[in-house]
DNA sequence: TGACAAACTGAAAACGATTTCATATAATAG
DNA sequence: CTATTATATGAAATCGTTTTCAGTTTGTCA
């Protein structure tokens, strides 16, 4: 029952050796005589010491910890990624020390204060919005930053994502393809500058190549949630001409305005069509599944450690920021309009 | 550009004043000339400087850490007790070092053991297994421990859960009251000594009191994920004479349930009910929404920061078992059976 | 055998905060 | 006006590690 904390002076003085050589056994041993380095262990494991990891931090000057900041935890698209960032940073000896803006949205330099006093090693920032106090905070500090799965324009901070424009135009072409012409979309929130305006770009230009009119009525905006996928999408069914299919920007969303067609008494994709994006983990476990943009997830949160990783320890990093392959995903909420 | 940290000298020195001064000021300001106390200010705010958690960590003895370790940070079950974490313990100024266990099972002694050498205050766990390891280390050490939706017999650590035996009585009988007879259960792994033998026996146990036959073939067992619903459903639709109902011990379980039902061109609930556990997100994001059991999913994980506060703190705690109150939600998902 | 390198060990100085203790000044009381 | 107390301040010890540097063995080679 260690009570008290033991420290390695005790184990120095328990095997009769320095501070010094317990140090050495402790790192690996290269220095300390084979009987010395036995002594020490034996003295290690009966007094049942371990470490403080805070004292060694206090001296390398390094926590190996990351922190992270996400907006959403309980979006299975962030606790995806999360899950990658966890894996990848566990594998590589980091802790990670979470941080959920949720709707605390504004107080993010909270977070980056916190992270600064903790001294952590990078961080992962899964955010797009920024205001002036951040903004003075990131340029005065020069922790190492990755963007994952999100972008600050200004700032050329690493980062992983897919190429959202391409993606949304692929999802948008894919319904022109099945003969749709009257589609609608549920975009993002007015103030994300990351993925959100891309997708909506995305949205418009295939929309143009294809001579298709975009009407103002049918363009929605939701805060990515299942909830606003609703509300967008009783809108939607009150235009006095119904969209064919829908585009909403994130599978949640998606679902909600699934559900909201259904439980009007119509049908998707019988009376409308609806395409995701994210290929989330709800995508595939509604019915109609979602016909979906996939992004490799997981992968996402991975790379985005590895970046950050090869920034904390001064690598050349050879392109500044990542782009995975997305996917268009056909499963069962879109249909074709027989012409 | 704050490349190098500006310490706590260095603000005495700017201020002209002691390093302790520098501290009380940092503190609180008590016993500190008002003079003297701006001076100081203003050396912090033109050197930028911020205290450094570690070193304050160090010399206090305390981190502000809380250790919390997930069986699954994917499912919006734990993603949301997570929250409820992330948010409390945010409130009272401490933060959250997040492991995930997932497919690692076995391995949870390594997590305990970062803990330890990160002198977390302590530790949240959210799982139900245990092994020889894992109960040696509980047997030595005595950091601060709360059980999260979890038991752990043998040990008497305080937890936060629901009365998961009434809770399945509960959801069994008000299938029972809707006339269904033949009752099928899709429970959790074998090993899981916490709620899943408590929900078995909950099911168990109002059948008999019902006076109903519990068929081997109609339990099966799953680890809670939509896949495991779907698979186990399956084997159930194998079955020589159907179930009219099944309750799952989770909505992701449940969920895989209708799906299977749904792809075998078959109605939920129409031919088959299905009665799920928890009333996470997925609940009312399926069509139809599952008749569920709702748990204070949120509320579980605040509790759990209280409870664990208060340990960390000494103070009394006043019941070592928090049991919250559970809800019969009923949805779309099971109908009654005409007699 | 002597010279020089390699292997081993420990004392002491960091790392960056808090806090105790002693001291100095200001305020209050008798 | 002195004794006493409250308020301000700083020097130095402490928290638990790593690492430098110097010193001591041991080993190798001519």
């Amino acid at each position: 029952m260690s009570v008290i904390s033991v420290k390695i002076s005790d184990v120095a003085e328990k095997a009769g050796v320095s501070v010094s050589t317990v140090s050495r056994v402790l790192n690996g041993g290269k220095f300390v005589r084979k009987e010395i380095y036995d002594q020490v262990q034996d003295a290690i494991r009966e007094l049942g010491y371990t470490p403080s990891l805070i004292a060694r931090s206090l001296v390398l000057q390094k926590t190996n910890l990351i922190g992270v900041i996400v907006p959403d935890i309980t979006s299975s698209f962030c606790s995806t990624i999360l899950r990658g960032i966890g894996e990848c940073s566990d594998q590589h000896g980091y802790n990670i020390i979470m941080c959920n803006i949720e709707d605390k949205v504004g107080h993010e330099l909270k977070y980056f204060d916190i992270f600064d006093r903790m001294r952590v090693d990078g961080i992962i920032l899964m955010h797009d919005r920024i205001n002036d106090d951040l903004q003075r905070f990131l340029k005065t500090h020069d922790i190492p930053i990755v963007l994952c799965s999100a972008s600050l324009p200004g700032f050329n901070y690493p980062a992983v994502n897919i190429d959202d424009y391409r993606a949304a135009y692929d999802a948008v072409n894919y319904l022109i393809s099945q003969n749709h012409k009257r589609i609608a979309m549920i975009s993002g929130i007015q103030d994300d500058v990351g993925a959100g305006v891309k997708r909506y770009v995305g949205f418009i230009d295939a929309m143009k190549n294809a001579g298709l009119e975009v009407r103002r009525e049918y363009i929605k905006r939701g805060n990515y949630k299942i909830g606003d996928g609703y509300r967008q999408m009783e809108e939607l069914l009150s235009c006095d001409e119904l969209p064919t299919a829908v585009f909403a920007v994130s599978d949640d969303m998606a679902v909600g305005a699934m559900n909201c067609v259904i439980d009007h008494g119509m049908s998707v994709p019988g009376d409308i069509s609806i395409i995701g994006f994210d290929d989330s983990e709800i995508a595939s476990s509604v019915r109609p599944a979602l016909t979906t943009i996939h992004q490799p997830i997981r992968e996402i949160g991975i790379m985005s450690v590895e970046l950050l990783l090869k920034k904390i320890n001064h690598e050349q990093i050879p392109i500044s920021s990542i782009i995975l392959d997305h996917q268009l995903v056909l499963r069962g909420s879109c249909r074709k309009i027989e012409a």
